[in-house]
DNA sequence: CATGTTACTGATACTTGATATCAATAATAA
DNA sequence: TTATTATTGATATCAAGTATCAGTAACATG
């Protein structure tokens, strides 16, 4: 699951290499977001703010993901409860895998895809340069408890 | 390209098999996706519709593009101008193709992907139900012409 | 073909996720 | 420390999308 290889302090240091000064709520956001196990939209992420830090302000936190967004540190689940959900980035793996039963996301690898989509730039033409592939459906856990 | 095989009699056909009432309304909307090759919000095909047919409403627009995505007969562009374009679906083909340049919506071959994600689910365990792939770049067209 | 039933429509009001504004605040460089 | 200026929070605002409801039109029935 995304917090065992996820650290903080680095998304900190991505954000000053940026130039972007380091502040309080930017510390608060970031370890909500790399620290929960579900998607999280702007709204529910600003909710748990207010819990450790009640005058924090709703388009702080709007900006903040849009921030964290622009640099990768977190992407947009598409497609689970409407778009406006984030999950933390793992940089080496792509695919991402939402339960529909208990909503927890889970990361597979990429290679394969990868090696799909070089195939399907030679036999298209087109040239591609980004890509976002999605699965849903029913975690081993939640099988195993219906 | 979508308007190649896509006829928008089997739509109307789909309407009315699920119970629909089949309308003037439907037909000019149903026209208006089938026939463009972008993508185009519900606020695009209110616009398009009123040119020929001004008395069209807004909420019933946005109620057709609902009962169209049910049906299966549209399906919602995730990451292009947000999510809410829709191109029309082609049952046997998966994997949709944006043109970031022209905005032009290719579709292909799905079979790769398909057996990948059989792999994939042997391997993680879970059951997926449900898969999303889009790919972005720049079309053979587009590539030429810069 | 006429007609009653009721799904569908259109106008309007409303909700809500998201953004713009701007004075106050706090992070950094000097 | 202090000056500069990015960031913040409160508020107002915007816009996509939805609910409401009276009026309309599709279609089953006779």
């Amino acid at each position: 699951m995304p917090s065992k290889t996820i650290n903080p302090k680095d998304w900190l240091t991505a954000l000053d290499e940026s130039g972007f000064r380091v502040t309080t709520v930017q510390e608060t956001l970031i370890n909500i977001f790399a620290h929960s196990e579900y998607p999280l939209s702007a709204e529910q992420a600003w909710e748990i703010a207010r819990q450790s830090r009640p005058k924090t302000g709703r388009a702080t936190v709007y900006r903040m993901v849009e921030k964290l967004e622009n640099l990768g540190l977190i992407r947009r689940v598409h497609g689970y409860q409407g778009c406006s959900h984030f999950v933390p980035t793992l940089p080496e793996l792509m695919m991402l895998f939402i339960c529909l039963s208990c909503g927890r996301a889970d990361y597979l690898d990429s290679q394969p895809l990868n090696d799909l989509i070089q195939q399907s730039e030679h036999i298209s033409g087109h040239h591609i340069t980004d890509s976002r592939l999605q699965l849903f459906g029913a975690c081993a856990d939640c099988q195993q408890n219906a």
